[in-house]
DNA sequence: ATAATAGTGTCTCTTAGACAATATTTC
DNA sequence: GAAATATTGTCTAAGAGACACTATTAT
């Protein structure tokens, strides 16, 4: 294989979670150039060891210092543009991770720049290398895998109630969503949500159930947006 | 970033076809250690200047000197565990691939070892590397690619009937179909295909109407498999 | 005429969305 | 009690599958 073309591979986690009622994702303030002071998502090279999840999950950890027990992970795909970092040729295979909210990232660690953005305040611009694409297409990715993965469920605790679930659902969406419909849906997927038995109250009104993610891994019947505005 | 490890690149194509009411993919006998005489995907380093879609078309052309005018390319997802070249460290970006049948590969190229080979009977232990997974992965995506896009025309000459389209989601599916049913949702279905007006007799009966792709990337409404068995 | 396949009509059942109605809290 | 949210009930319309029926060819 002597006299092939090396190249470098490293990994980029878009990480998506809500805060305040928003999507927000992590981002790291470079120090360095190229794109100086621009933002670029987590991520690094490639062990020469390493499976790429585990590349992945490493790279989370390090550069967050985030807590990443049961984190949603996925892999998104993988660009390869010639150009896309001015330095070397790279190649990155990106991912999407998604969390319940956090605490600010640590500072003191290489997380010290790392910081929650919301999504919709990151124009392009601002954004290195070729991360605004990769964000762009991870965000489309989750609003599909709410469909038909319990995708919806990472972005809440350990507990939750259904109204929280749906709040997850029409942010990621962007629209509202038939609270009554929603939770005939959600408590029909096989799996998707159990019940503690437990009530909790949020806010004023009724106290919801409590409920925590179940072992689907896939959502049947899925939960559609719906489509029929674009017919 | 000197002292970063460097790992080579390569792409792997799953190319599909139908071949007498079967689903074929594309394999590469090998000449070569490792895994001499197994069968292999076509594949190959990406070059230094390249980018990862044009080293798929490019791979595609040389090692099957089939004429890739308007293929189905999209990039599947990439694998990299540690040892999956015995050799050395590769990461491979894998892509499906789908073609209207084709002549034989020819002869006396790159090609001379390809050979197309009915999907279910390739067991897993005669690929090499981790090509086994790299083709469930690939069928299993066709068939869901099957419900939201426009890719079962890709495996149909330019011109085609509804029943020849049908015969590809039955054949990928592995289910039987109700021709009157299929024959309503697909036409209903935007710039899914679009008619020429002419008609042609294909076999005993009543002729069919032509039809050729229309312009659509995706599916509206899609074309569902009965997901209700799994209820 | 009979067989075969293409394509349309129609029936029934399920599901989705709209929204009314009830349940259980806080203020 | 009034307001707020949770949860259930019900109505209606659209879509899916089953299958009867018509259309157009070969034999």
């Amino acid at each position: 294989m002597a006299g092939y073309p090396s190249i470098f591979v490293t990994v980029d986690i878009v990480v998506l979670t809500i805060r305040g009622e928003r999507l927000h994702v992590l981002s790291i303030r470079r120090g360095e150039p190229p794109y100086v002071r621009r933002l670029a998502l987590p991520g690094g090279f490639v062990d020469q060891d390493e499976d790429l999840d585990t590349a992945a999950r490493r790279e989370l950890n390090e550069e967050t210092g985030l807590d990443i027990g049961d984190v949603w992970l996925e892999q998104l795909r993988t660009y390869g543009a010639p150009r896309r970092d001015p330095r070397a040729r790279t190649v990155s295979v990106a991912y999407l991770a998604v969390l319940a909210d956090q605490p600010e990232p640590e500072a003191g660690t290489d997380a010290a720049a790392a910081r929650w953005w919301p999504v919709d305040e990151l124009s392009p611009k601002r954004l290195a290398f070729d991360h605004a694409t990769i964000l762009a297409d991870a965000v489309e990715r989750a609003r599909g895998r709410l469909e038909y993965a319990p995708l919806a469920a990472a972005f809440c605790a350990d507990e939750f109630t259904i109204a929280e679930l749906r709040r997850v659902y029409e942010i990621v969406w962007g629209r509202s969503l038939e609270p009554a419909n929603f939770h005939r849906k959600v408590t029909r997927a096989r799996d998707f949500v159990v019940s503690t038995g437990r009530r909790e109250q949020r806010g004023s009104g009724r106290p919801a159930r409590l409920y925590r993610r179940g072992g689907a891994t896939q959502l049947h019947p899925p939960i559609l947006r719906d489509t029929s505005l674009s017919s």
